[in-house]
DNA sequence: CGCACTTAGTTCCTTGAGGGAACCCTTAAT
DNA sequence: ATTAAGGGTTCCCTCAAGGAACTAAGTGCG
């Protein structure tokens, strides 16, 4: 847990980090989203803290992004990405696009992507989904919403 | 500074944590984003410790993300967002669509953005830089890059 | 001039989260 | 019966977050 309760504020942006602002969250939903499910696997591929996997692992399951999951015939388990969990995915997806143009430096970026639909290497461009035109921050006009505090 | 160094990670989702990864740095950006950029109406609003706020501005003024520029006369500074902070929006617009989508409840999102193209209310759609299809995180193989590690 | 005010930090102290290592428990194979 | 693997717990130490008080530079006012 931090300090600050970040889940509670009128705020999509401090909701979403109070789901996986924590540090390690973050890698950790990437390393299930490539294959990575297993407890031991994810300590020893993140070289994180076991005490902070359970931690980070429970919060997740419990904000309904993974999803615990026996397999075999022993009491063991895999993390799965739930529905909630694979949205999230968009979120990383566009932080590997800033990180691959700002932070890459002379080496290149470390993934790429080939999308499907069309086999080329991409990356995720963020559209408005009402007319598809290109949509960033500057694009918009920012207006309080029906949830909005006070 | 948080313990563990995600920067150095070959990893673009960790080295964008590195830069906002530490708590309230992505509600900072945000705040400067709708026009709060001065110090002392930057802790007002966050209720974020003056020296946890000195450290974070340092931090993203250091990667680039924001620039300190004086005003008026007397030595006073504001935040601005450099390039690099502005294109960083692009992910906090990712994370209000999928907090609006899985974690405002009854009340609806807290905020709406406009979109200027079009006048519509909308939000970001992620799609696919080479054909404009939608690209999420299941349409895509994750192939090694060339600053891949080892 | 002297004083208060504003802005932007800095310093100091306390608490609690992160990191690491060692330990525990269940099941299965030898 | 012993060992190994998987999946955690427990314990301790350190260092960052939070809070409050203090500093410092420049301005306006009486």
């Amino acid at each position: 847990m931090q300090r600050t309760q970040f889940g509670e504020m009128a705020c999509s942006i401090a909701r979403t980090w109070g789901v996986i602002g924590e540090p390690w969250s973050a890698l950790i939903v990437r390393d299930i989203w490539v294959g990575i499910r297993r407890f031991d696997q994810l300590q020893a591929d993140l070289g994180i803290s076991r005490k902070v996997l359970t931690e980070r692992l429970n919060h997740l399951v419990e904000c309904d992004v993974l999803e615990r999951r026996p397999y075999g015939a022993r009491p063991r388990f895999e993390y799965h990405l739930t529905q909630k969990g694979t949205e999230l995915l968009d979120v990383l997806m566009s932080m590997v696009r800033w990180g691959d143009h700002w932070l890459s430096g002379e080496a290149g970026p470390p993934v790429l992507y080939r999308h499907h639909a069309c086999g080329q290497i991409a990356e995720v461009d963020p559209r408005c989904s009402s007319c598809g035109e290109p949509m960033h921050a500057d694009d918009v006009d920012v207006l309080p919403g029906p949830g909005a505090a006070r």
